[in-house]
DNA sequence: CTTTTTCTGTACCTGTAAGTCAAATAAATC
DNA sequence: GATTTATTTGACTTACAGGTACAGAAAAAG
């Protein structure tokens, strides 16, 4: 009952995640929100709380989409190395097509708070781990299939793939659009 | 000519990068600076111009350092891999051992601000760019006394070690102090 | 010792970040 | 259609960010 929502709350979130994402939390007022949502600063608070509770809404649809991401990409056929290198490949144009520039969320977010945000470290240390156990769980399949050496801790390949992952988020920030990124995808690969 | 300064704007600069890099650009005020360094805001201002001229004098200042430690690393003696690898280590227990896990605020300051501030993306992309370099000479000795593959470009393995270094810095700022970066380390010199 | 120049501390200023609140508005239920 | 409940708008508030201005203090030159 009463007076319905005049806009749609999961699309603002969506908004309001590409305001953080673009800006960083710091840089980011509550009046630029607003803004970019369309709607009044009080609408905001009414629906929202605040900037922060935005921020964790807007951190947490960003953390489900990647992980939803990862695991259809464990699901995909076909060799193992090729499809570690069709998804790094994949991150990399991904992150160079965005005009913005504006990496990935997560280690933003990392990178931006640290451990001095217990919450976010949390939310975010929990797609790290999500994604290191997928490599993992890749990385044995190869293995098992010989495609892999096996005389490698697959579990250490994994926080390497994790790694590599994330510089290449934090290299995309600033990015010239020399060809670095895919040189890291290609030397990455071709090692394994 | 004139009344001397009451502290020494080389170690002001110095607390002001600590300040800087454990809280970001964005989330430093100019009173926390002034505090921090132990001087008033006024004196602050007259010396370094405000809050952006400090921070570019602090990032200049970290970079320096930085190409120092390189450029020393880079005449150490010994075989390649146990180079790379005990440099690696180094890094890894330097960001492990700060308690205020500040990361490397090359790597913080890329991600904050990407390519929006022009200055920023340049100075930082210079150090990159040396690290490359750095990885690159190293590999090429490498590859020329058998320590290392011959059929790998060495420069896109340059590129490599560079984005694992900066997974490294992103990684260690929000690190559980399980052996995640140390595992990094190990499998990346371990795949070479 | 005086003068000149620079530094220091404090007060002050303007703008805006972040959030609150009351009145107006509109939808759903009876 | 009256009532109830929720949303919206925009004005309002507090606090602080970022910086300026000025008066006083102190060091070097003469």
């Amino acid at each position: 009952m009463g007076r319905a929502k005049q806009f749609d709350p999961e699309a603002a979130i969506v908004q309001a995640m590409d305001v953080f994402w673009r800006q960083g939390y710091a840089s980011t007022t509550p009046q630029g929100l607003a803004d970019a949502l369309g709607i009044g600063k009080g609408s905001l608070y009414n629906a929202f709380g605040g900037k922060r509770q935005l921020y964790d809404l807007a951190l947490q649809h960003y953390l489900e989409a990647q992980r939803a991401v990862l695991a259809s990409w464990l699901e995909a056929p076909g060799p193992v190395k090729e499809r570690l290198r069709s998804a790094l490949t994949f991150l990399v144009e991904t992150d160079l097509a965005d005009p913005h520039q504006r990496g990935c969320l997560a280690t933003n977010s990392a990178v931006e708070f640290g451990t001095a945000d217990k919450e976010v470290a949390s939310r975010v240390g929990n797609l790290f781990d999500y994604t290191e156990q997928a490599f993992a769980s890749v990385i044995i399949e190869g293995q098992a299939t010989g495609e892999l050496r096996s005389d490698l801790d697959a579990g250490a390949v994994a926080s390497m793939l994790l790694n590599t992952v994330t510089g290449l988020h934090a290299l995309a920030r600033v990015d010239h659009g020399d060809g670095r990124l895919q040189r890291v995808v290609g030397a990455t690969v071709d090692l394994l």
